[in-house]
DNA sequence: CACCTGTTATGATTCAGATCATATTAATCT
DNA sequence: AGATTAATATGATCTGAATCATAACAGGTG
């Protein structure tokens, strides 16, 4: 396990105390591998390090309903405090996948203070975060989001992109010619200034 | 301070230790009060009871832009962990407010496991929650976000609303005219069986 | 009771974004 | 370097949800 690597993609694992890193397992995934099952006992909390999986549910007639799509950090935290899985997992793409024992990760955050507060201080910009998306999902107009985006998640009116444009405009509920076109128009107009992945508000 | 009716309104409040208990406030706000400024230092965490409280900024131009609206339970949870806030809060409702001061939460959660755990669970839970309402406002027909929310909200495939339509609506990110029209569809086509507030998907 | 306010409801119209199609460029692989 | 795949564009078309308008209805208030 090279945990200095893993914290470079996952910042909150430095506080990862040892006793619970000599426990977790890192294990590829295969697109269509099966994480967990609806009704499973808890086991594990789970880290994605590289690729995509899905929670998902289905309904009587056989339809798939996304409940998240986790590209990168921990999923169905919420397992954490109770025993069985409300959902299926299913890894949707190739990667890399962290097990953490439940009831290590439990101990963990009971005798350590310091890793307890930072698992309640992830949790917390979690929220933040994702309820400023569901804000700027509620917008309608492509432009509207696109600077609802740059001015809740950038610093000083602008944004450094760290992702393809493609999947920015999926963060923003929009197809990708949306996005393209309306950055177009808003950076002509005047009202955007775009240099490479940095985006900025022109006031 | 009526404890036993605030629980009601958010159970979450029947594990606050009776020593933070102590020092919360109970304050009446007035449509347009601030609640806090961008820049303030951190000295509460809040609890809306009743009414709307707005978390804002503003960009170069002058244009408000919403992160949050909250119209019952904790808002601004990510201040626990900082110490000033990173936004404004205003009262865009007339309403009650509960004041924890930020010192004596921490404590609380410091000393108190119950209430620890019960706030890492609350909080895990809104994860949840938010992640699946984002997936589902990224959904793009009115009927596919319907079966969403009754899928993933809903138990054994049907829900019981506990607000009216019109506020249903928006959390879905459709106009009331919008999710009427489509839960007539719906219903007439055979999809959704609904009654009165109790509406339900049909195999 | 009459009155007012907000929810539920349905119709007509408009328009923004999804979709499909097609290039061009950039990145990745062998 | 050449080949293959993915990202970045941009155009044409079309559909579905927003918007505006209007009305029935319920719930609460004086």
């Amino acid at each position: 396990m090279d945990w200095p690597l893993l914290i470079e993609s996952q910042p909150l694992l430095k506080h990862v105390p040892n006793e619970l890193r000599h426990v977790t397992q890192c294990r590829n995934m295969t697109k269509g591998d099966t994480i967990f099952r609806i009704g499973d006992s808890v086991r594990n909390l789970f880290c994605v390090v590289k690729g995509e999986v899905q929670l998902i549910r289905h309904d009587i007639r056989g339809t798939k309903i996304v409940l998240q799509r986790s590209r990168s950090g921990f999923f169905a935290e919420a397992s954490l405090g109770g025993t069985a899985y409300h959902c299926d997992a299913l890894a949707a793409e190739t990667g890399v996948l962290l097990f953490f024992p439940i009831a290590a990760f439990r101990t963990a955050l009971d005798q350590n203070a310091a890793f307890r507060n930072v698992w309640i201080e992830q949790l917390a910009r979690e929220v933040r975060k994702l309820r400023a998306q569901c804000e700027r999902l509620n917008l309608n107009g492509a432009a509207d989001r696109i600077i609802h985006y740059i001015e809740s998640e950038g610093i000083n009116d602008a944004v450094t992109l760290k992702q393809p444009r493609k999947a920015w405009a999926s963060e923003l509920g929009l197809s990708h010619e949306s996005l393209y076109r309306t950055l177009k128009r808003l950076s002509d107009q005047g009202t955007l200034s775009i240099d490479g992945n940095k985006i900025s508000l022109v006031s």
